[in-house]
DNA sequence: ATAGCTGCAAAATGTTTGCGCGAAA
DNA sequence: TTTCGCGCAAACATTTTGCAGCTAT
């Protein structure tokens, strides 16, 4: 990947920010250093910035559109039904799921982003066993 | 809400899924019944039916289309990153997430959906004691 | 009779993409 | 000097909406 201006106030504008922006809004807040910059750029570097993990989107459920985010790890977020606000959640508050999951699915979770994301049962055997 | 054929069918034929259809497939699906039917009124009457409590949106991340499911209690759902395939979760995996979160955040958890949503401090402490 | 629903098509929204130019390697 | 990223605008995908006619009450 190739340096870029764009891409690298585009991350260091969000990496400043304790909020979750749709690309519209940061657009917005990284127009205001470099004004020419466009929606369409902020959408490809961010699309890379996701790719290369060094930002994550955060999908929100009631919301049209991705959130971005690049501080700290992975997490949940919890969404406020009275005023929208989205608040940071620990990974402590999800200890006991992982367990629970697996033993009465059999399914790994791997991630606590918005969803459980992980392997089913039939995915885990064919893995151990391959064809 | 008045009756209408087209929102009984939408809902029958929801009803009998044990998948998580999006707008369109349920439109392809309804068509076999009913092939005048358009996907606009597809779209009106799942929203009415959401709003009446009658269907779930399922909001899967990573997917661009909302789905819909109209079966059982409200869950969670685990995606599996290998195929796809959508679990239901149960209640139980969940039990101990809500009192976490009230201890750490003390945010109240109402629901369990692909996001955790509820009530945050700020706007517990403004509606026991209101303006 | 009339409020509310329909099908249709156009609009709205959020995101992606093709293009020709300019900047990074 | 070649490759890749840019700005721009058009395309795209999903969902919503305005309208004129039909249907349930």
């Amino acid at each position: 990947m190739k340096y870029s201006k764009q891409r690298e106030l585009i991350l260091k504008t969000l990496r400043q920010l304790d909020t979750h922006p749709t690309a519209e809004e940061l657009h917005v807040l990284v127009k205001r250093n470099l004004p020419s910059i466009s929606l369409g750029t902020v959408y490809r570097n961010l699309g890379q910035l996701v790719d290369s993990k060094l930002v994550r989107k955060v999908e929100v459920a009631g919301s049209s559109s991705v959130r971005y985010e690049a501080k700290g790890e992975e997490h949940c977020h919890l969404i406020c039904t009275e005023c929208g606000s989205i608040i940071d959640a620990t990974p402590q508050m999800f200890e006991t799921i992982d367990v629970k999951v697996k033993a009465e699915v059999g399914f790994t979770v791997n991630n606590h982003g918005i969803i459980l994301q992980g392997i089913c049962k039939e995915c885990q055997a064919k893995r151990k066993k391959p064809s």
